[in-house]
DNA sequence: CTTAGCAATCGACCGGGTCGAGTGCTACGT
DNA sequence: ACGTAGCACTCGACCCGGTCGATTGCTAAG
């Protein structure tokens, strides 16, 4: 029963009850059995059809059985069928609907504060936590890379294209002198324009020409750009609504909790998981359970969105929530909000 | 019971006994008994008068007993009086000592990435979470303020003395050409050396004496500065290892854990709990339970102490736990972490 | 004031019995 | 071949009662 493997299609009523189980499940949080589907599903057969399908899609992979007497509960698998076969186009509740509009009205010109806004609509919206990764800069262009004297140490300013800011602090040898700053100001002056990578890579070589005071200046420089771009600090993941994963929280392993917080805390770690997860397809990704190990460790889903200006992804914004999460709803609010978010995206971007 | 009242003296003996059923209350987590002590706090006393101090323990609201055949647990007040009674020099593990000393050895130069170290490191130290409230931008003098023309926007930065960075990003009206932003970073420029609240006191006077256009400009310059000082993002609480609060998580209900998470993704309303809790006193700040509303709701406890340069407190370095907290370590910790932050701020300063 | 001894208390644990939900099978009808 | 009704069976949830062990509180003696 290998959960990856490529299974049939299945006729249109397996599929009917498949969906009627996940849903009822989503809802009740309880194995369900076959009279509520034969009640409540609107096939028009009985319960003891039901229970033969029930049994089949079981072979199948897609349900699984607590114990003999006990309703079905969707499989991994399950949930991914289920998934697949959902119609693209989720409708939102008129309140969601209006809760987004809501927000995007009250335009705000700082993707950042945007992204963390956003996150918070999203986890308010599905009562999930919100997820996002915010564009990198490695290819923005700088406007100003500065060197600022503050006395016993030297401030490193590098201001992006799209209003990022980055620092770096550092301790002023004694000689240092006002004129090797203003020497390195001009060097600096020269990197205008070039995007981080690039200007990184320039001053590397810069660095090598120089006088040995100008040197270590400029490597530091250099530095502030790297740790921008590709260091602990370069990218990290903005979320939201995190307290919604405790709800669900209690009834998980005490291990799976404190791993589950544990990575929250470890940015790196968790923008790796969004990176592999949402590198799949074009418009949404939606990984479930263990069909990432982290995911599976955590029994939960990830669904997410990318965000673009123009034709080009710059970042990604999602949810995640316990696999036995109501993905048609979640998926059409995430789908909304990237939507929104590429819209302003594109617009800040002119 | 008033948790609050003042208690009367306790004899030596009811105060070892004390001592003796916290310390192992927080060891083993599970109601402690008579024999126990009899038998390890070396009293020299049988288990007949163990039972009769705890007792009289109970009577006086230090301890209570979940069921009548079971051991007794320390009340929040019992904390409280073995809290007081503990020696003031606490000593620390020369695992934790050193783990300390080689933190502090590779000097960093920014203090905010400093503070997210040091409660990394004091949630490492103790097993609980880290808390600090880095200093505040209000009285730290602008080193720079200045208008960055960005095509369709113009960013606002802000650079204090200690190495803060604050901007904001607004839309830029068609009608500002390069003479008004000229103009405007004219009258910026007489304002380093402020402090952020003079400077902003200061761009409220010449917004209204300046010409409209420069007028909506320096409003939102004033802005920054005022968000940067009492703002959402004015001082923000800095916390490390809050995973570790999900270990205690699984016994706390359900609505416990999550107004806990709820409250410690709200930034602000945390702050409040750490001023409230410690604004007490000089030193070192115990808040147990429900002696704080909101750390009573969630039952846990923090400490706290102040970090200064040279004389004037800064900022404020702790942890948060189970009210069920080794207290005597965890101070220690925080002491000793909070003794090296001074030294490093005093430092910095200079 | 301390101590030994002892009855009393109460949760934890175990086994058995009932109940109900839900399955899976079989036999029958279409 | 497929849907249905009926039914025995399974198994967890719940309740009950009994035992065990930990711990108390009291009493009476030192």
């Amino acid at each position: 029963m290998d959960p990856m493997a490529d299974r049939p299609e299945l006729g249109p009523r397996k599929s009917a009850v498949l969906r009627a189980v996940v849903e009822a499940y989503v809802r009740s949080g309880e194995p369900v059995g076959s009279e509520t589907i034969a009640e409540h599903a609107g096939l028009g057969v009985s319960s003891a059809t039901i229970r033969n399908e029930l049994a089949a899609l079981e072979e199948l992979g897609y349900l699984s059985h607590p114990h003999t007497s006990a309703g079905r509960i969707p499989t991994d698998a399950g949930y991914r069928h289920y998934v697949d076969s959902l119609p693209a186009g989720g409708r939102l509740r008129e309140a969601q609907r209006r809760a987004i509009a809501g927000y995007f009205a009250e335009v705000m010109v700082d993707l950042e504060e945007v992204l963390k806004g956003s996150v918070q609509l999203l986890s308010r919206m599905t009562q999930y936590a919100g997820l996002a990764v915010p564009p990198s800069a490695s290819d923005e262009p700088l406007v100003r890379l500065e060197l600022i004297d503050m006395g016993p140490t030297v401030l490193i300013l590098a201001i992006g294209q799209h209003g990022r800011v980055d620092k770096r602090v550092i301790d002023r040898p004694e000689h240092f002198d006002a004129k090797i700053l203003a020497d390195a100001e001009v060097c600096l002056q020269g990197l205008r324009g070039l995007t981080y990578v690039e200007a990184q890579a320039r001053l590397l070589q810069l660095a090598a020409e120089a006088s040995r005071d100008q040197h270590d200046l400029l490597l530091n420089v250099a530095e502030l750009l790297r740790t921008s771009t590709q260091g602990e600090r370069a990218s990290h993941v903005v979320m939201g609504g995190v307290s919604n994963l405790a709800d669900e929280a209690q009834q998980m392993r005490r291990e799976t909790l404190r791993r589950l917080f544990e990575t929250l805390e470890r940015e790196q770690e968790m923008l790796h998981v969004l990176q592999d997860v949402s590198s799949t397809q074009g418009d949404l990704a939606v990984t479930i359970g263990a069909e990432h190990p982290s995911t599976g460790a955590w029994e939960t889903s990830i669904i997410t969105a990318p965000f673009k200006t123009g034709e080009t992804t710059i970042g990604t914004i999602g949810v995640m929530g316990p696999t036995r999460m109501d993905y048609l709803s979640a998926m059409a609010s995430v789908r909304a909000v990237a939507k929104r978010l590429s819209e302003l995206a594109t617009e800040l971007d002119q």
